[in-house]
DNA sequence: GCTTTCATGTGACATATATCACAAAGCTAT
DNA sequence: ATAGCTTTGTGATATATGTCACATGAAAGC
């Protein structure tokens, strides 16, 4: 994948983008290739860049007693990123590992951030980035306050059914915030 | 109160913002007095305002099933708005109302948003406020995900104590994703 | 092809929480 | 002060979910 389809790939996804703004931040972009089980950003640790995923998926994950926890799944196209990591400069709470060998554009959180101090358009595109973050994270708190856990689990299989190809039951269960048997329970009721 | 007092206070809570930007805000300013009760934004309607609260305290609850359920409660110097006002247009899906009678600064969303379009200290203002709010849901999520009802009630009158003192159990309760009940015997064990 | 390992399903039981019913205490208005 | 309303506490019971143990089946490595 070389730059030019870079570039039209990230404006496809951020139609707003101002070109000055767009070459400043393909002058930071990559492409990398990565194995199943590698860990994009370590919980703990600050992180110089964000990713687009162009091919395969990531899980994200804390650690509550060794044990991991899931915040989320990401497949083709998506963002990839820390909230601590892309608006603050604060080490990441969480950590983000490949699901499969997965395709990556890299962008350096800097560069972004840098331009977005004196360019417009930048601003407006970390402005979007956020807010995209924000709107994920409000609709997800609304189904762990709201619904019970198998509403949850056919909120999830109805919004992101490749979760169920790609992801482990251990992993959607955890993501759901409920016991694996409990999942396989709730599985095999219809 | 008046302009200059208002205009203090803003820049206080928003240190980074340029005075261009601040006038602009401030033109469209107005200090307001509600009582007790008041529905500030109220569900399925769309908002011109948003408010810095200089006095009292207000609750945010969803409604699922003609009952309450609160997502948050804001004190003196807290901003208040949905993100569904402020980052998107849409109808909020959430109400405020006022937990006793309080006094506000009321801005005009869209006066904010028009000037972040061509002004870059208004972009970065909005980018904090959103940024403010996302990391904010990240915390809660994250107290919903991992941790017991236990936990996430010491986790609140820790953080935040003011909650007890003007809250009503019933409203806590539902913020916290337990019944009155539960909550009312979490109590009592210390 | 066989063995090992890992993911998933399921039963038994313990625990946490919800629900319903009612009592007690605190506020509010007259 | 009194009556009525609201908030909070608590007991009894039902339900949901977690935990532990083990079985089954699929995938991976040799």
């Amino acid at each position: 994948m070389n730059k030019t389809e870079i570039k039209e790939l990230v404006k496809s996804i951020f139609p707003h983008i101002e070109n000055v703004a767009l070459q400043h931040i393909l002058s930071s972009a990559n492409y990398i290739e990565l194995a199943k089980g590698t860990e994009l950003i370590r919980a703990g640790e600050r992180h110089r860049y964000f990713y687009l995923i162009l091919r395969g998926s990531v899980k994200t994950y804390y650690l509550k007693e060794s044990k991991q926890i899931c915040s989320w799944f990401a497949f083709e196209n998506h963002i990839v990123a820390t909230l601590t990591t892309i608006a603050g400069d604060k080490p990441s709470s969480e950590t983000i590992e490949l699901l499969e060998d997965s395709a990556f554009v890299q962008f350096e959180t800097k560069s972004i951030k840098n331009l977005a101090e004196s360019n417009l358009s930048a601003s407006h595109f970390m402005t979007e980035l956020i807010t995209e973050h924000a709107t994920f994270l409000e609709e997800r708190l609304y189904l762990l306050q709201f619904m019970s856990s198998k509403e949850r689990y056919y909120a999830l299989i109805e919004r992101a059914p490749e979760v169920l190809q790609k992801v482990s039951l251990t992993d959607i269960a955890s993501f759901l915030g409920i016991s694996r048997e409990t999942l396989s329970r709730i599985r095999s009721l219809k």
